[in-house]
DNA sequence: GCGACAG
DNA sequence: ATCTTGTCGC
């Protein structure tokens, strides 16, 4: 698939807020999407190897039929990560990766799924917020922890599998703790861009399976990352 | 200065 | 994120 060039892929560290708030302004969270809308859902994540200097990066991006349920594509990138993770600005770590793996997919999904925030970030600019712009589709974010932002605070969704609470900041609610899976940990829900919170929602809960909290999509991709991982370090005498 | 901190 | 064995529990 084409991805946009919105800005260079590795910026300045002064220029991040910058444009971290340039594109804040064309996040569109008002667009309801149903599952049935959808013809493809595509989960992306990355690993790592090394640390400090030599960090490697491994991103992996498994395209679903919504339809079956089953992958209809992949698509992978290995690179040196330069980027420290800073809180806020993850976005600027795993880009280059994302944006090299989407570029080899034949596939144009109808909307991606990242595990991180959307807007659930200081500056509404998470990483499926951030991504949204260059893939040019709809994106979700579905975190595995708490992203605690100014004086937000949540309370614990019911035990019961679907029950969630709202995540609000002032009058602007920007996620939500669900419990994708009875008795187990939250997952928090935002939406990146092209999509509306109550949609995002509905989503992850119908993409996520009993074998896992997290939706099928990124679970996938997280698997498929650290047997990329494995696979690398194997060649690597 | 201290604590918090997506992945 | 990653480093890591056994172990508590359904």
């Amino acid at each position: 698939m084409q991805v946009n060039d919105i800005h260079p892929l590795r910026p300045d560290t002064e220029e991040f807020i910058h444009i971290q708030e340039r594109l804040a302004k064309q996040i569109d969270v008002s667009r309801p999407l149903r599952l049935e809308d959808l013809r493809t859902v595509a989960g992306v994540d990355l690993a790592y190897a090394g640390e400090g200097d030599s960090e490697t990066g491994f991103c992996h991006i498994a395209v679903f039929d919504t339809a079956t349920m089953r992958v209809m594509e992949r698509a992978g990138a290995v690179g040196e990560i330069d980027m420290p993770y800073n809180p806020g600005f993850l976005t600027f770590r795993e880009l280059p990766l994302i944006v090299e793996a989407a570029g080899k997919l034949e596939t144009v999904p109808d909307l991606f799924l990242f595990d991180g925030n959307g807007i659930l970030h200081p500056r509404r600019m998470g990483i499926a917020s951030h991504a949204s712009f260059f893939l040019g589709k709809p994106a979700v974010g579905v975190a595995k922890t708490y992203f605690r932002i100014a004086e937000t605070e949540y309370k614990e969704p019911g035990w019961e599998k679907g029950s969630y609470t709202d995540i609000t900041v002032g009058r602007e609610t920007l996620g939500r703790a669900v419990r994708t899976s009875a008795g187990v940990k939250p997952v928090f829900v935002s939406p990146g861009n092209g999509i509306d919170l109550d949609s995002a929602t509905d989503l992850v809960l119908s993409l996520t399976g009993p074998e896992s909290r997290l939706s099928i999509p990124v679970r996938e991709a997280d698997i498929s990352t650290r047997r990329m991982r494995r696979e690398w370090e194997k060649e690597q005498k």
